[in-house]
Order: C-alpha cells, then sequence, then structure tokens
DNA sequence: TTGCACATGTAAAATGTTACATGATTAT
DNA sequence: ATAATCATGTAACATTTTACATGTGCAA
C-alpha cells in the first residue's frame, strides 16, 4: 500500500511521467520509498482505473510517453492516509539477525562484518543530512513546487517539518552505526572469541 | 533468504518441532525476525530436502509432530551466512513517508499520528532492553542451552556481543521515537499549520 | 462439553525483485 | 555509428500476509 501513497505524495509536488516517477524511488536518490520501473507501470495503470490519477498521452516526437497528475480523488486518498494511524510494518532486521550470531564465527570476519555495516549507516546518515540541509534551502527537486500551491507565511513551517523528517533519518542511520561500533568494542574487548590463524 | 538464517540459528542452539519454532519468530516474543507459521511449515520441508535439517517424527499420543535438528550442513551454511557481507536489504519506512506529508493535514491529525508512533517506539524500545538485561542474566530461552557447547571461557564474552545486539536494537527505536517527538515539537513550535475548527 | 493450547498443513493474494524485451532520442 | 539516456512494458520468481482447513490433548 505504501507505494501507492509514495506515488501519490510525488505526483501532488508536480506531474510526472513513469519513467521520471521510477527515477525518483530507484533508490539512488535517497528518497524515503524506493522501487523498481516494474512496479510502478502496472501500479499507475491501476489508479488511472481507480480514477487517483490521469495520464495525459504527452509524446515528444516519435517516442511516447505519458503524464500522470493526481486527481481530486487522489488527492483525498493520499490525505486520508496521511492523516491516519496505521498499523506497523514488519521490522525484521537482516543486520540484527547477523550480528546475534557473529560470536559463532572469527572475530576478525565479525569484525569485518560490523565495519562494512557502520561504515553504509554512516554514509546513509550523511546522504540523509545533505538532504535535510537542501529541503532547509529549498533545493530539493519537488520543494518549491510544493510550496507554489501553499500560503507563504507556511513555507517555513513546512520545510522545517520536512527537514525534520529527513534529519529523523540521519539519526536512525547514525544510531545504527553506532550499535556497529559498540559490537567492535565489545569484540575488541573481550578479545577475539575463536583463534584467528 | 533470512528467515532460513532465522530458522537455523535458533534450531542451532536446541532442536524444535515446527509449531515450537513459529512461536519463537511470531513477532510477539520480540526476537529478531518474525514469519508466520505458513511460511516455517514449507520452509522446513525444503530444508530437510537439502540436507540442512532432519526431521524427527516425535508424536505425543495421537497427536503427530516433527521435532527438527540442524545437521553438520546446516551448520556450515549457517556460519558461512553469518561470516558473509550481505547487500543491504530495502529500508523502505512507511513511517518517514508518512510523516514527510503531514504538512498536508490538520495539525491535530499530525500530532496524533506522530505521538501514536513515539509510544510505539518507546515500547519496542523497552522491550529491546529487558530483552538485553535478560540476556546478560543468562535467562532467555536459549541462551543457556547455547552455552552448553561452548567453553566456559567464552561464555561473557558470548552474552556480551549478544546483550550489545538487543542494546542496540533498543538505541534505534529510541532514536525513531525521539525522532517523532522532535516532529512534534517542530509542530508545536510553528504552530498549527491548518486550523483545526 | 466447551474452549484453549498444541500441532500441521494448503491456498490465495499482495508485494517485491530480477530478468527479458522493445524502440526512440540525443550526445559523442 | 554507437553508446547512453529516455520511455514503457511483461514474465518469472521469491517473499510475505491472510485466510482456509483439520485434528489431538487437556483443563474448567
Amino acid at each position: 500500500m505504501s507505494l501507492k501513497y509514495a506515488v501519490l505524495g510525488v505526483l501532488d509536488a508536480r506531474s510526472m511521467t513513469g519513467y521520471e516517477l521510477s527515477q525518483f524511488l530507484d533508490g539512488s536518490t535517497g528518497w524515503l520509498w524506493a522501487a523498481n520501473h516494474s512496479q510502478i507501470y502496472p501500479l499507475l495503470g491501476r489508479m488511472v482505473e481507480q480514477g487517483l490519477v490521469v495520464g495525459v498521452d504527452d509524446a515528444r516526437g516519435e517516442q511516447r510517453r505519458t503524464t500522470y497528475t493526481l486527481t481530486d480523488a487522489g488527492r483525498e486518498d493520499l490525505l486520508g492516509w496521511v492523516a491516519g494511524i496505521h498499523p506497523p510494518g514488519r521490522d525484521n532486521d537482516a543486520f540484527a539477525l547477523q550480528a546475534v550470531f557473529l560470536d559463532m564465527v572469527p572475530g576478525s570476519s565479525a569484525a569485518q562484518v560490523l565495519r562494512e555495516y557502520a561504515h553504509r549507516q554512516r554514509a546513509a546518515a550523511d546522504l540523509a543530512r545533505q538532504h535535510a540541509d537542501q529541503l532547509a534551502a529549498g533545493e530539493t527537486p519537488l520543494i518549491r513546487e510544493r510550496l507554489q500551491v501553499r500560503p507563504t507565511t507556511e513555507h517555513e513551517a513546512i520545510t522545517r517539518l520536512k527537514a525534520t523528517v529527513f534529519a529523523g533519518q540521519a539519526a536512525v542511520a547514525t544510531a545504527r552505526a553506532e550499535w556497529a561500533e559498540a559490537m567492535l568494542v565489545a569484540l575488541a574487548e573481550v578479545g577475539r572469541l575463536h583463534m584467528d590463524a
């Protein structure tokens, strides 16, 4: 269900083609929801059927393409979801699972796993912090479009709230990195559980 | 793939029936991987075929049941996975997605969503902290069985590492709760974005 | 005797990933 | 010309959730 609202939420800022949407959601942008284009194209079709978006054929030369725009019904659906309280999704964490068995393997392997994870989480935290800063400066690809339809008096509040979301993501990623680093410290202090040689 | 290793990892501590396993993984225990019994029974069948576990028929009266035990091949598979570095899984976070659109709805709704989330994360953090404490005291359902097959000199190191895993989970959940609380503060400071009346 | 815990499965649907497939446009 | 980017889809597979389905053992 969340993918649907990720799409509606992006289209609320501005109309896009399926291709633009799939780039936005392809994971490399560090945005909040990642999905493949193979999920997005069929979903857009279903959403058109449901009247949540309209697709306007907008060919450039021979290159066919469709630009999707949020309808009032789509916006209503989005607002209902955003205001609602939803049951928590699964929070299965593959790293935690691996970490709890790390005492079974040589200390050098365990340390490698932990360092790699910590490194990735630090990188994720940096990305999120950058995003928060860009948002606060009004430099993200969508924030200007979003603000255009809102009263100027609200602009500061809106950017502040959105920036807090990404700052929070950064804080969580940092907590995760510190977690792995705490395990590295524990590993070093107690000495190698298994001889490496 | 992770479910497979969650099962192997539990069976490494002690043999269990499918029912016991599915209770262990049913989410209410606050363990690291949750799954339904409808996933576990077929998986156990496949794992028997692959020689990772053996199932011993162990009927109690007329009540049929099968107890599964890790094989050497199963343990080897587990150790290989634990020592390896794996690509990060999806970290799509439905709360973050909802949070970034919270400026679109009345402040009272937004505040409710944030309070509910913060409350849940505090509860999750408490559970993880409790688990860490129980682990350190050797009181979790599996830690004693696990330690039985390990030299006494390693016991402290093993429990310390495992406790750190759950302490880390608690820290991450706390970071998430603080995230939501930071958004509540931002919401209050900038005033209601929408009039509630 | 009724309900709960034990015990094991299958089926259908939703969701997500990887691979396959095609063609147009633009920059080098 | 040729490679990268734009643009849109389908197919196969894996994973997860929800529902359906059955039967035993035990305690109130």
